[in-house]
DNA sequence: GTTTGAATTGACTTTTACGTAAATGCCATG
DNA sequence: CATGGCATTTACGTAAAAGTCAATTCAAAC
């Protein structure tokens, strides 16, 4: 595991730009240390990233984003503070299942589109 | 099975606004037809409108979701452009499995948060 | 026949999520 | 030491997707 990781490295891992990234710190959804002003990306500022791109893959907004990242943010030790975190959890887990029913349905729209063009293919004497 | 809504009617169903409908009639999505200068929506618009807000639900723009729709006007009757809208289902299809991978991941990292808050809860003597 | 209420149109505004440009800093290399 | 090449900061710009508002229109109810 790097320790660090520039700015460039995670742009073309991921690619996205410089501008992004520092959008993103703006935002307050990471927060890579500095050397003098150089920000410095640590392997947990990396897998925040990789988190930000897969929720907005999702179509989760930034603010939606940066609700599910303080989910991940040093558990809380304190009873009630814990309950409110798990009820918090599971309207994430809520919101993913509906966006999981969206998609089977939106696939299955789709396999039945593709399923009436091979048909039509077949009736024009295509063997597929 | 209704032959018309009126405009009111699917803002209501749907939640949405009259401006969203009208927008997406000007962006080409639906096309009501009209008596006078008032918009009947028929079955299929609705159908439309409701894949509409799931593919919006899903994180697609107005252009992804435009491509999607295209699929389902009419399939051509011609052997070449049956192949393509196959192949374009194809993309469509992909984009979807994406997505739900980057779903099931977001899934199971919750999952293990919540299993931590719960672990941490019965350290603390709190049954769940 | 006028009031009421729903619909329409057009224009302007807002929010989100960055893009882009200009000016400057920092540092390694020849 | 100057040159090239990333980095940074600040500031302004922009496209997408509606929201909002004002001015009408139209039909129906009273």
């Amino acid at each position: 595991m790097r320790e660090y990781y520039s700015i460039t490295e995670l742009t073309k891992e991921f690619d996205i730009s410089t501008r992004t990234l520092r959008f993103y710190e703006d935002e307050g959804l990471i927060q890579p240390i500095r050397r003098g002003r150089t920000r410095l990306f640590r392997p947990s500022d990396r897998h925040l990233v990789r988190q930000i791109l897969r929720g907005k893959r999702l179509g989760f907004s930034i603010n939606e984003i940066r609700e599910i990242i303080q989910i991940y943010r040093e558990p809380p030790g304190e009873v009630g503070q814990l309950k409110l975190l798990i009820k918090r959890i599971n309207e994430k887990k809520e919101d993913l299942r509906q966006k999981r029913r969206d998609l089977e349905e939106s696939l299955a729209e789709l396999d039945q589109a593709e399923e009436s063009c091979v048909e039509r293919l077949a009736e024009l004497g295509v063997n597929t």
